[in-house]
DNA sequence: GACCTGCTGCGGGCTG
């Protein structure tokens, strides 16, 4: 029936294909997208056809020959838009409708003459609309001012986080140039049963934005293995373990760190080469070259006959296609049950295929969080996405941005367009007033002739290269070997000439540090120690530390588990055996002896923060370890006990401490690019939303139960 | 005990 609906040369388009069926989503989305002007979020699987499912309808419902883009594509990276623009452009090809790619990268020459004759679709990145608010906001107008559609991609990537709300306000601001309604479909993974509706937020318009979800899953087959580590490097035994499971087939290899990646990598091609295997070991990682991981991505891709070993951070966890992988190795538990799905995905992608998955696991803590994420995995479970009510910071960067691409106007006009926003919709009338007037008092803003226009300082924030994105990066040295670019590593102390480091799966000794112009020299070395790179913890959400605790107090016995995790798992349920612990919420194990107390609370990192901020407010020095979740205190029970009531009084004054801390403290306030540029009460209250978690911390100290091992 | 993402406009020199 959906089949029926597509214009004819769409119809031709998937004969000549030879496509035998529409696959679900695509059934559906064809239906619902021909058929109403409603918003859509596609949610479903890598490699269930999301892209074909919303450009086919798309294709046949838009008239390509009224003057202006007509579809408006948006995605979270460069590497998927140069993906995406083959397969948008075979759709396309016997259409005579033009596709575009606009992002920092793209020749300049497409640009113009996009701009000369603007029609078709545009593939673009958040940062570049930014970029054309800001510096040609009247192409804005010329270009997408007719526009039908918007498409986002990885829609998911984009929630709960700045750039996702960059991006709404970006949206809401192309919407203000159009005279009618533009319809926006994303397309996304799933993202679980209660975050839908942060989705439909994004689109500006909750109540007309409907879901259609491909619920299917791949069986998965799971296997837990334990090696203890007693140094920084990893042991031989895992190392050797890990190349007997890695050897003969196409795999991933997931450390949680760039520094683990490369020693990994070095560590398996030296295993290798001592036993004649394969030589395909490769790193992929943020600081590795970009065409040197361009490359290793074209052979997953297009090799089919030599098994691989790619070991890998995040930038292999969503987005590009890299082909077929048998096999998913994670070192150590992930940070959340959503990226263990996205990396379990990886693997199977062929039809009918499982996907497999290795556990390992270096301390028993470690162990424990990944059986929690495995199990909260089985059941369905992913981390609930917040937005930012108040994102003062987000509105400080649009603020500006809306100064200049106005180039002055009224204020009332100002306030107008951030009231017509939906991001800042909680943010109140009062707020944005406060805000302007500090701003013009900062100089961000300018009060001339009844116009509002940039002010000096606002000049120095927008006229600069870092102005267009939200997110933070850090300054780095680049690594040369004989002209050729390895990578970019940050400055450490190890950056020093004669010692060695790993990068791209290689050794290389430093022979010359440029520190004018931020280069290292190096030559190939035959042993050295793993890069050392700067960051701060992860955050784990409550849930998984309560199922942790779940896991210890139940008898269940894991058919995934090899003997020596099935023997670390027996032993911490013996150590918490004593401990009568009902609710998995607020029942605490608790040890009390020579005067200290030792608090399990099982809780989320961002509640740990905010009890130990609020314990240190009452005088005493918490000892805080989020990895474990313990609080050692040096005060007994009773004393323990009295602090409640004191901990209440003082979180009604939260803000005035938070502006304490903040101005002993300038990197608390780090994690946001903006938030450094408001004022204090401001900071404070993007702290308190964003950073910390109160009202759980809160919730838990007055329920607490202190549960003592009999 | 962390990871990832993107980027203008202009002038000067060089190449085809």
């Amino acid at each position: 029936m959906s089949y029926n609906l597509l214009s004819e040369p769409i119809r031709k388009f998937i004969r000549d294909k030879r496509w035998e069926s529409l696959r679900p989503i695509q059934a559906a989305a064809i239906f619902k997208i021909i058929s109403t002007d409603n918003n859509y979020i596609l949610a479903s699987r890598t490699a269930s056809g999301k892209t074909e499912a919303a450009f086919l309808p798309i294709l046949s419902k838009t008239d390509f020959n009224s003057i202006g883009v007509q579809v408006l594509y948006i995605s979270p990276l460069i590497a998927l838009i140069n993906d995406q623009f083959y397969r948008i452009e075979d759709l396309c090809k016997d259409l005579e409708i033009s596709v575009t790619k606009w992002h920092g990268e793209a020749k300049k020459s497409l640009k113009t003459n996009l701009i000369k004759n603007p029609n078709g679709i545009v593939l673009i990145t958040p940062e570049s609309l930014e970029a054309m608010f800001v510096n040609a906001p009247y192409n804005v107008s010329t270009l997408f001012g007719n526009l039908k559609y918007i498409v986002i991609d990885e829609i998911h990537s984009f929630l709960g986080v700045d750039r996702g709300l960059q991006l709404m306000s970006i949206l809401s601001r192309i919407q203000q140039v159009n005279k009618s309604k533009i319809t926006t479909i994303g397309l996304s993974a799933t993202i679980g049963d209660d975050n839908y509706i942060e989705a439909k937020r994004l689109t500006g318009d909750i109540d007309s934005t409907k879901i259609l979800l491909d619920k299917a899953q791949k069986e998965t087959e799971a296997k837990f293995k334990y090696f203890k580590n007693n140094s920084t490097e990893l042991s031989l035994d895992l190392l050797k373990d890990l190349y007997k499971e890695t050897s003969s087939n196409k795999v991933l290899i997931f450390p949680n760190s760039r520094g683990r990646t490369e020693e990994i990598a070095v560590k398996l091609r030296k295993i290798s080469d001592r036993v004649n295997g394969h030589k395909f070991y490769y790193s992929h990682h943020s600081s590795v070259d970009k065409e040197i991981r361009e490359s290793v991505e074209h052979f997953a891709k297009n090799n089919e006959r030599f098994n691989f070993c790619i070991s890998c951070t995040s930038t292999l966890e969503l987005g590009i296609d890299i082909g077929t992988v048998d096999k998913i190795v994670q070192i150590d538990s992930t940070h959340s049950v959503s990226s263990l799905v996205q990396r379990i995905g990886r693997s199977g992608r062929r039809e009918g295929e499982k996907s497999i998955v290795n556990l390992y696991a270096t301390n028993k803590w470690s162990l424990l969080q990944s059986l929690a994420c495995w199990n909260l995995y089985k059941s369905g479970f992913l981390e609930p996405i917040n937005t930012a009510k108040k994102p003062f910071d987000i509105l400080l960067h649009q603020l500006l941005s809306i100064a200049k691409q106005l180039s002055g106007c009224p204020r009332s006009e100002l306030f107008k367009r951030i009231r017509l926003n939906p991001t800042f919709k909680e943010i109140t009338e009062i707020e944005i007033n406060t805000l302007i007037d500090k701003f013009i008092e900062l100089d961000y803003l300018e009060n001339i002739d009844r116009e509002l226009i940039l002010g000096i300082e606002g000049e120095n924030i927008v006229n600069s290269r870092e102005f267009y994105s939200v997110f933070k990066t850090e300054p780095n040295f680049k690594v040369l070997h004989s002209g050729k670019k390895i990578g970019d590593i940050p400055f450490s102390p190890q950056v020093r000439i004669d010692e060695n480091i790993l990068l791209a799966a290689k050794i290389w000794k430093i022979v010359d540090i440029d520190f004018k112009g931020s280069k290292i020299i190096v030559i190939p070395a035959s042993d050295g120690k793993k890069p050392k790179f700067f960051g701060g913890g992860g955050n784990i959400q409550n849930r998984i530390r309560e199922e942790m605790l779940s896991i210890l107090k139940s008898n269940k016995n894991y058919s995934e588990l090899d003997k020596s995790s099935c023997e670390v798992i027996a032993e911490m349920r013996h150590d918490f055996k004593g401990f009568a612990v009902k609710d998995f919420k607020f029942d605490c194990p608790f040890i009390e002896k020579e005067g200290k107390i030792l608090i399990y609370t099982f809780t989320g990192s961002k509640i740990n923060k905010s009890l130990n901020f609020l314990l240190s407010l009452t005088g005493i020095e918490p000892s805080f370890d989020d990895h474990s979740s313990t609080f050692e205190l040096e005060i007994d029970k009773f004393t323990f006990k009295n602090l409640v009531q004191e901990i209440n009084e003082k979180y009604e004054r939260i803000n005035d401490y938070l502006k304490v801390e903040l101005t002993e403290n300038e990197s608390l306030i780090g994690f946001s690019k903006w938030g450094e540029y408001l004022p204090l009460d401001y900071q404070a209250e993007i702290v308190k939303e964003r950073y910390y978690d109160f009202e759980n911390a809160i919730e838990l100290i007055n329920n607490m139960n202190l549960i003592e091992s009999v």
